[in-house]
DNA sequence: CTAATGTCTCTAGTCACTAGAGGTTCAAGA
DNA sequence: TCTTGAACCTCTAGTGACTAGAGACATTAG
């Protein structure tokens, strides 16, 4: 039996987050002991442990409420599973790509400084003109 | 003079988030017509086509203001700029990397569900085990 | 003049937590 | 057994950067 903080140092997740991820629904609520202070067993742990190494693979919470239901069900529906899996694949490759396009970006308007102060800074100028940029960079939005 | 509608067309940012700006401090308070409605003027055109600009290089609006602050003053601190712009592009590179770890992990556990399913779905399995996992991938935080 | 659209303020919701207040319980040492 | 300090409890509020909606007033085209 683990304590919330024993629970949390296992797994690396926070406790307040803990609390957080049961009150959402996303863990069942834990048992408690005769002080009402919660207490976790080996599917607690591994219930949070499914949950931390999604997250970290950048998948939103709701992503994974819909994993840990299709882990539950007869058969687990691997199809399913696999098709949140491409689509976050997916995510992450459009923002890679996103952001490679802003580096490019950043990268030439950091260099205009180099040659010096000439009475204006280029890099404001250019920070405020999209109309310099060389490629259409729209905006880069959401989270992971 | 441009009324926030009319504003919000020329720059691609949404009239609610026009307002914000304004209630946060990053745009001056624009002045108002007998109606009370905004109106705005080149110079309300231009911060704002600069907010704009930043925001979708990724730049939080905190630094956005601290950018406006050094456009305002005597001799446009380029160093300081240039500071920010550069740390901008180190996160957005450090962001990159981790996202390339990310894809690589996620190809990994995809690639796990193309043989078919033998009773037990190993998407789920290898998304629950991070010691799977062929890099030490950590968690991917923060906004773009 | 009327109807439709635009604008106003205000409140509340989003996501995934994080921080803090103020109180209770537990575990280890004296 | 007592004490102390850490861990735990609930609750509220804050973060960043918006977004959505209600209910009221203003403007504009026909």
């Amino acid at each position: 039996m683990f304590s919330i903080g024993a629970l949390s140092k296992a797994t690396g997740v926070k406790v307040p987050t803990i609390r957080y991820y049961e009150e959402i629904g996303l863990l069942p609520p834990a048992g408690r002991n005769a002080g009402n202070q919660r207490r976790y067993g080996q599917d607690g742990l591994e219930a949070l442990g499914f949950i931390k190494h999604a997250r970290d693979l950048g998948f939103a919470l709701e992503d994974i409420k819909v994993l840990m239901a299709l882990d539950g069900e007869l058969g687990e529906d691997c199809a399913e599973a696999n098709r949140i899996a491409r689509a976050q694949l997916d995510q992450v490759r459009a923002r890679i790509a996103r952001l490679q396009q802003l580096a490019t970006e950043l990268e030439r308007i950091s260099h205009l400084c180099d040659g010096g102060n000439g009475g204006q800074c280029k890099v404001l100028t250019a920070l405020g003109d999209h109309s310099q940029c060389a490629a259409d960079h729209g905006p880069v939005r959401g989270a992971d």
